[in-house]
DNA sequence: CGGGCTGGGTACGGTGTCGTACAAAACGTC
DNA sequence: GACGTTTTGTACGACACCGTACCCAGCCCG
């Protein structure tokens, strides 16, 4: 019932998961995959013929939270043109607990129906352990932001979501107004304030109404300090080539010693 | 190399996710799973023979947090019998990000080697996806934990950790000392114990020495408020009957409105 | 040009949690 | 039964962040 789109065979370079697939299993999807456009504050779940999607942001850039949850809650990260949203469907789970919501300003994505998509991975076991491995790098994005917001002080956060926000971005100049951030990271917007006049002070960043300037990302990482790059540098281990660049972050500070358990007769 | 162990076929009715599979799956595995001992505080990774592998906890607890990181961290998870460790295996990852120890006093896991668990999974699509269905609950338990962590005030961090462990023990006696709970939440150890002595004061808990018991269950859900039970829901839901129960939390406070994307041309 | 609105600057008191510290109690061991 | 170790009880000052509030500056719109 869920009939591909019949239409021309949209270019896919757009999205980094994508375009790192290889070619037989990229040409599995292309015929399926639609181009959207999505605005600031949309949520979009569902294809406009009301069937379950996966979606590929292109310039779009999504802030992945609970559903279910009130207005009020943290955002669990973001997926930008590196990714993937409906992540569940590969996991054989109809409705995902998540929520994304287009932060900034808005752009496209490429878009495939459940049907088509599931049909795709049953005929290929790399496409799905292909999409699979960015699932697994989204929890690693995931359990960052829970360290994160746990344990670093508020200007940390800023700064690594900003950093995430960048990757995900063309060009320095990120359109999002200083609320944004604060309910992303549940936080007061005057705190989200008074951190950014401290990283303007050091000439990192520039703020004007709505629209903030990174000018100096290096001193940004620094001040973000190791709760940025680790899920980044995996995915450039294992995925495709990370947006912006990382390295990883400073050795282990504590070495981990993994006892074999003993078996049981 | 991997040889499977030639053993007899454990009985897997320990572990709740093994059990909810269907005979024909659950038998792809049976053959080749041990059993193994775990004590308190060890870190399993890996098996006997050095393999990687996918673990299915009995009656050991493990508390799963970001490898590669210093001890200081908090908890991601907790995983028991209702769960597995290794999904990542299952997403084409070699090596997790993630690392687990286990919690209070030991006990023991089934084990499987990933040769043999991948060739199963080869076998079977809905093997694969039963147990991919599992590693999306845990993406949810850790949006939960993050969603706490970052927004509830202590003393319901604690309450849901407690329920947490309570629901992957057998009994009702929990033998852990404050500063594992500390450890766990990234908090200090005498604020645990200042939460306690309000939860014991209100009889909803009783400690005694690296021992608790709790004697109220039903309130201490009422402490922990929303945070808990929409992950253990979605277990009941969709993959078996949660051990100790569950009814879903109160309705969401806030309507989402999702609004369908539009057709780029 | 003037009003309305959104976004940003700034302030103040309150408090939950932190870091640190020390002593008492429970337990294991010789 | 004496000792060391682990676990728990309790205290105090510090401070990051919170909730709330108000005003001002850009910006859109009529």
């Amino acid at each position: 019932m869920l009939k591909p789109n019949a239409r021309y065979a949209p270019d896919i370079r757009g999205n980094l998961l994508l375009r790192s697939l290889p070619q037989c299993d990229a040409w599995l999807l292309i015929p399926h995959l639609s181009r959207l456009h999505v605005d600031r504050e949309d949520q979009v779940s569902r294809t406009p013929c009301g069937a379950v999607q996966l979606i590929f942001p292109e310039t779009a850039v999504f802030c992945v939270r609970q559903a279910l949850l009130g207005d009020r809650q943290p955002a669990l990260g973001l997926v930008g043109h590196e990714g993937m949203l409906g992540w569940s469907l590969l996991m054989g789970v109809e409705e995902s607990f998540s929520l994304a919501t287009v932060e900034m300003q808005g752009g496209t994505v490429l878009s495939i129906a459940a049907g088509p998509l599931l049909e795709a991975c049953a005929k290929s076991l790399t496409l799905r352990a292909n999409l699979l491995r960015y699932a697994d790098n989204f929890l690693e994005q995931v359990a960052s932001m829970l360290g994160s917001n746990t344990i670093d002080p508020l200007e940390r956060r800023v700064a690594r979501w900003l950093l995430m926000l960048h990757d995900r971005s063309q060009g320095d100049t990120l359109s999002l107004t200083h609320d944004e951030v604060a309910r992303a990271l549940h936080t007061r917007r005057a705190s989200v304030t008074e951190c950014f006049h401290v990283l303007e002070g050091e000439k990192i960043l520039r703020c004007e109404r709505a629209r903030l300037t990174i000018s100096d990302r290096e001193r940004l990482t620094v001040v973000a300090g190791c709760s940025y790059g680790a899920a980044e540098a995996r995915y450039a281990a294992e995925i495709a080539p990370w947006p912006r660049g990382v390295q990883l972050p400073p050795p282990s500070p504590g070495q981990l010693r993994i006892s074999e358990a003993t078996l049981v007769p």
